[in-house]
DNA sequence: CGGGCCAGCGTTACCGCTAACAAATCGCAC
DNA sequence: GTGCGATTTGTTAGCGGTAACGCTGGCCCG
């Protein structure tokens, strides 16, 4: 007597499927994945049954007989929370389609050895591969010790990123160049600029595109305040109040991410400065602060979850043995996003 | 001839650690999890044995074997970002742990109609339990939607959670009350609160809160002014524009979260007053936006990632068939977060 | 001193899926 | 028709782990 598998779950799998259409489980598998050298008409009888039987595959069972890479680390250290939330909201779904986990590890410190000892927890856990988010895209302790274990990684959202490496970004430069090219159209002629963390090679860009359109336009370059600042809400408030004591006061500041242009904000608020009326500010990257502060902000928006997903697949076809993968390096279309901080320049 | 496994992946499996540590693999399964009836002797060698080869287990193969769930699905709406980007980190630790999936879904609508939409999604796609993070725990749609499909389903964050159901959370109540508290000691006697969206139960907890440390410190409740917000950083605004037009003006603001408590704080600064000096600035999250802002907020934090494990902790050993579960509901501990935005008020 | 019980460990048989190989079928030129 | 390569489909053998059950030997009790 055959007594029902004491140990059946109860789900549909391959096999009910395979009954159902009439066919080998092998077959559906086929179907499943890509499905090369499948008549059309077998094809669609086994869609036909997945639809009916209502089958979802078992990603565990799929990823164990494929043998396929089961845990990608992704190491993050302090970017916004706006950012990371998106990022990770990306990468799961990502990471979901690909049947594989997502191993998260939080690289706190700024010193070079606490970054390479974060790094080295990784490779004690056996990630397969591993995605960098900026700022730590950037860093070179972490990645040598990658390379050292042998893991492969992508970088995401470099400004500039190093020939021949995995590396999904945005075109920084055009971004910057565009949103200058935005402020001189509403007709600000005297733009200040607060520049990100020069460890970051986005800094770099961002600032180029912004010279590239203040000349392009036929504006002197020289006559552009420029300070530095860090990224940070902080650095911001540091840059602005700078850019505000000079006698001839900017019309508009262009902040290379959203907190510095929130903080540039609240500094001209506090001067009795409004905005956009006295002075236009645009920030980049469109966090959710952005819209967390009145007026909100106008600024790029960078596709974060769509070059989170991105960033996962290139380092899964880097995994995946077969064949050449297509292309180490993907830009994504940016967007321009057009809110309430910025106004025509006020007459004078 | 025996030629070497040609699907081999080299790794290192239970089989290669019982060989090593001269038992069987279900020992070694056995010290693994749990590791009932096993003599310490032996438990020793396995994990020396574990230890020597760097053993980890392949989770795939663990939940294909165990028939273990595999996809926990997580319905989100907009909560804040930081929120957000701090409960997935928790929710990937302990999904990570367990060997499952996190399938996100955002439910963006406000209506019933699009809310139980979302949701169905979920019942299609065999998620065998759901998380809802705050503001869904509380949508009876969404949570009918689940019970109707027979999914369980843990809320987080619910003020006032239903008898019986899975949940975390904290003591709104308590915690409410020692932000007031706290203000009191400083020697605030008018003190306006900025209430939360009633449709979330932690609304109406935390004002709760207030009111009765107001009333243990002998102060009269009808003095202090109360406006209604909407968690949202526009409502803010509104509400403490009303409050500070009033004749007599509140020495402080206590708001129900923090994106409110950064309006009140934008909104005071426009109308000239210096916070804290002139006029004191609580909130209630400690999201990220606490400490992206100036003067930092004094706030509580919710210790979100370490409810968002529970939460998926929880929700596993629902789904585990074996015995019954301890607990259906945990309180974690709160933290009072003492920052730049309070000060004693103004001496008149 | 025999038998029942249980802690401790091994054996077997899968979980659901797919790589590799084998077989069947097809198309087509001669 | 026949032969042969190309395409389509089926078969077999696991992937790495664990549930269920079987076996062993020591302990206790009658």
């Amino acid at each position: 007597m055959i007594k029902p598998s004491r140990r059946s779950r109860g789900s549909i799998t391959v096999q009910d499927v395979a009954r159902e259409a009439g066919v080998s489980a092998m077959t559906v598998s086929r179907v499943v994945n890509g499905g090369t050298n499948v008549r059309e008409a077998t094809r669609e009888a086994v869609l036909a049954a997945i639809a009916k039987l209502n089958y979802s595959p078992n990603s565990a069972a799929r990823s164990l007989a494929a043998g396929e890479a089961t845990q990608i680390g992704l190491l993050y250290s302090n970017p916004s929370a706006a950012y990371l939330s998106q990022f990770l909201i990306g990468a799961l779904a990502a990471a979901r389609r690909a049947g594989c986990h997502l191993v998260l590890e939080a690289c706190e410190g700024e010193r070079p050895e606490e970054q390479a000892e974060a790094t080295r927890g990784f490779v004690q856990t056996h990630v397969q591969g591993v995605i960098l988010p900026p700022p730590l895209s950037e860093v070179g302790a972490v990645r040598d010790e990658l390379d050292a274990a042998g893991i492969p990684w992508v970088s995401v959202a470099m400004g500039l990123p190093p020939e021949g490496s995995l590396n999904v970004r945005i075109d920084d430069f055009a971004a910057a160049a565009a949103m200058t090219s935005h402020l001189i159209d509403m007709g600000h002629r005297r733009i200040g600029f607060i520049r990100g963390n020069p460890n970051q090679t986005s800094s770099a860009e961002r600032y180029r595109g912004f010279c590239a359109a203040i000349e392009e336009a036929g504006l002197d370059l020289a006559a552009m305040p420029v300070e530095q600042g860090y990224f940070t809400f902080r650095s911001g408030i540091v840059a602005c109040e700078a850019l505000l004591d000079l006698p001839e006061r900017p019309t508009a500041i262009f902040a290379s991410n959203d907190d510095m242009a929130a903080a540039a904000v609240g500094v001209a608020h506090r001067r009795g400065l409004h905005v956009p009326q006295d002075l236009s500010v645009v920030g980049f990257d469109d966090t959710s602060l952005a819209t967390t502060m009145w007026p909100e902000l106008t600024t790029v928006r960078q596709p974060i979850a769509a070059m989170a997903e991105a960033a996962l697949s290139m380092l899964l076809d880097e995994l995946r043995p077969r064949g050449q993968n297509a292309q180490a390096e993907q830009v994504l279309a940016h967007q321009l996003i057009v809110r309430e901080s910025c106004a025509p320049p006020p007459r004078r």
